[in-house]
DNA sequence: GCTATAATTAATAACCGTTCTTATTTAGGA
DNA sequence: TCCTAAATAAGAACGGTTATTAATTATAGC
């Protein structure tokens, strides 16, 4: 069984159709899918699933860690499987996106944040501007 | 006058009385409003402000670079003067924040981003956790 | 200072992503 | 196979934000 239906299992939830295509979904489909991308794709599938039932298994699958939810400052959540940490540069014109890999971000913060006694448990990184194909000649 | 005023007017928009006490609330008033607290704000000066007048002159002054929106991630947006580039430390309990001064990540990420040709126009950056008084003594 | 006019406002409706409600169905343990 | 709590489908509700519109007003030109 797929590790992520044994996390889903393990935190208590049972393991339904619907959980399983919102998962393959995740694993083989485009990344960075909105909730409703989601749906749609699961709607070939099984016409009667329901955007709900969608975001009711969204997130709890983000309240496990096995995914993540990302703000492209478009108004809506996109999700991704919580597979490798990393951000994203985000073309504010077209939506493309480029992924960069892990950071070191929370080392780097370690001591302003060591000094405010804080427990850590995450952080939003994002990038903006414009990518090659979406610059103006005069640079915007 | 204010050089927030002067920006305002550069860029072509009208001194208004309600954007006057918009920028007076956001200097005078605490960080991180949201757009109700800032309406509630104006609203003990002049009672006929309106709520779609905020938002609509919070965009105004973000398309400016003037205000930042940030997001702490309870379904609202906050928004503070740009007046020094900082980031949170955000108490997902309570909701206090921290905020630590400016980061060099734009030159950390220079080399990924450089490769990419995308041009840059900003980041968010917002870390999570628990406040030390939010922490319960099972270490949350 | 006065006028003309385009920008701005107040009030309120609409929007839209997300969450909630409820009756029905179902996964999984006994 | 049953039982029962968990999960679902359908659709209503929610809430932050944006759009609409008629009335008001800031400001440039006289």
């Amino acid at each position: 069984m797929n590790s992520f239906l044994q996390r889903l299992a393990a935190g208590g939830y049972r393991i339904t159709p619907q959980r399983r295509l919102i998962l393959e979904v995740l694993q083989q489909g485009a990344r960075h899918q909105t909730a409703e991308d989601i749906c749609a794709s699961l709607q070939q599938k099984e016409p009667n699933i329901s955007l709900g039932t969608v975001y009711r298994n969204l997130n709890i699958l983000i309240s496990l860690g096995l995914v993540t939810g990302v703000d492209f400052k478009d108004g809506r959540i996109r999700y991704e499987l919580n597979d490798s940490h990393h951000h994203h540069l985000v073309c504010l014109n077209c939506g493309n996106t480029v992924e960069f890999p892990g950071c070191n971000l929370e080392e780097t913060l370690g001591d302003i944040i060591g000094r405010t006694r804080f427990k850590i448990t995450g952080h939003i990184l994002e990038v903006f501007g414009y990518c090659r194909a979406c610059q103006e000649p005069d640079g915007r």
